[in-house]
DNA sequence: TATTGTTATACTCTATAACTATA
DNA sequence: TATAGTTATAGAGTATAACAATA
C-alpha cells in the first residue's frame, strides 16, 4: 500500500449522498428477513441490553410514541416481549425473546452479507479492506459520541 | 501511518448496524433541512440528470408508485417538475428547478458537516482521514455496482 | 397485447398533542 | 405537580393490485 499516496479516487458524491445510498443498501438486505431498519436499530439495543422505552427513544433518536409503535410491531410477531417495572410500575421493561435475538443474528448476517458483495465490485481486496476499516472506524466515533453525551448527563 | 498495523480496533458491531446507525444519523442531518432520505436520494438523482420514472425507479430500488408519490411531495414543494415526453407520450420527464437545486446543496453540506461531527468524536484527524476514505470507497462501489447492472442489461 | 405511469388501498415509521397511571 | 408510557391522530414512504393512456 502507498502510504503517501492519495488515499482514494476523487469523491465523485458528497458523503451524504454516499451514506444516504448505503442506508438503501442496508434496506434491501433486512427486507430479505422482514425487518425494517427501525425494528433492526430497537432490536439491535435490546441484544445489548437496554429496555426501558425512555432510554430506548434517547438511543433510537426517536419521540418515545414511535418506540411503542416499533415495539408493537416487535411484541405481534414475537421477538420482544414487555414485562411490568419492579420499583417504579410506570416503567416497563422489554425482553428479546429467543426468536428475536434469531432474527438479529439472521439480520446482522444478512447485511453483512450484502455489504460484503458491495465491496467484492471494488475488485480488489486491498479496497475491501480500506472499506470495512472505514465502516469500522464510524462505529467507533458512535461509541465516542455515545460515551460523550452519557458523560454530559 | 502504521501500515503493518491492525486496521482498526476490534469491530464492537456488527457492519450492518453501523451502517443502520450511520443511516440514522444522515436522516437527522437531513430533517435539517426538511428533507427525508428518500425525497434527498431523488433529487441527488434529478441532479444528476435521470429523469423517467422507469429509471428512476431503478437506480432508487423501490416500486413505480413510490417515485410517484415522492415526487408528488417534491413538485408540491416546487423542488422539482413534470414535463411530458417529447417522443412517446406514456413518459413522463422530471427536472429539478433552482429551489430544488439548492435544497439539494443545502442537504449535502448539512448531512456533510454532521458526518464531519462524528468523525471528530474520534479524536485524530488520522482516523478521520480513514473514516472519509471509507466512505468514498462505498461510494466507488456503488458506482461499480451500477456500471455492472447497466453492462448485465 | 405490452408498456408507462398513476390511482386506490393498506401498513409501517414518524411526530405532536392529549391522556392514564404512578410518583 | 411532575414523570413514564400509551393512545389518538395525521402525514410520508413503501408495497401490491387495478386502472388509464399510449404504443
Amino acid at each position: 500500500m502507498a502510504t503517501e499516496g492519495p488515499r482514494s479516487s476523487a469523491p465523485a458524491w458528497p458523503a451524504g449522498r454516499i451514506a444516504a445510498w448505503l442506508a438503501k443498501q442496508v434496506e434491501l438486505a433486512l427486507a430479505v428477513v422482514e425487518l425494517s431498519p427501525p425494528q433492526y436499530r430497537l432490536l439491535g439495543l435490546l441484544g445489548d441490553g437496554d429496555a426501558l422505552p425512555s432510554a430506548l427513544a434517547d438511543r433510537l433518536a426517536v419521540r418515545p410514541p414511535t418506540v411503542t409503535a416499533v415495539v408493537d410491531g416487535l411484541v405481534a410477531r414475537g421477538m420482544v416481549e414487555r414485562h411490568p417495572g419492579d420499583g417504579d410500575r410506570r416503567r416497563v421493561s422489554h425482553v428479546l425473546t429467543p426468536e428475536g435475538r434469531r432474527v438479529l443474528a439472521d439480520a446482522d448476517a444478512a447485511v453483512d452479507t450484502r455489504l460484503r458483495d458491495l465491496t467484492d465490485c471494488l475488485g480488489d481486496p486491498e479496497l475491501t479492506l480500506r472499506a470495512l476499516d472505514g465502516l469500522a472506524l464510524w462505529g467507533r466515533a458512535m461509541g465516542a459520541l455515545h460515551a460523550r453525551k452519557a458523560a454530559a448527563r
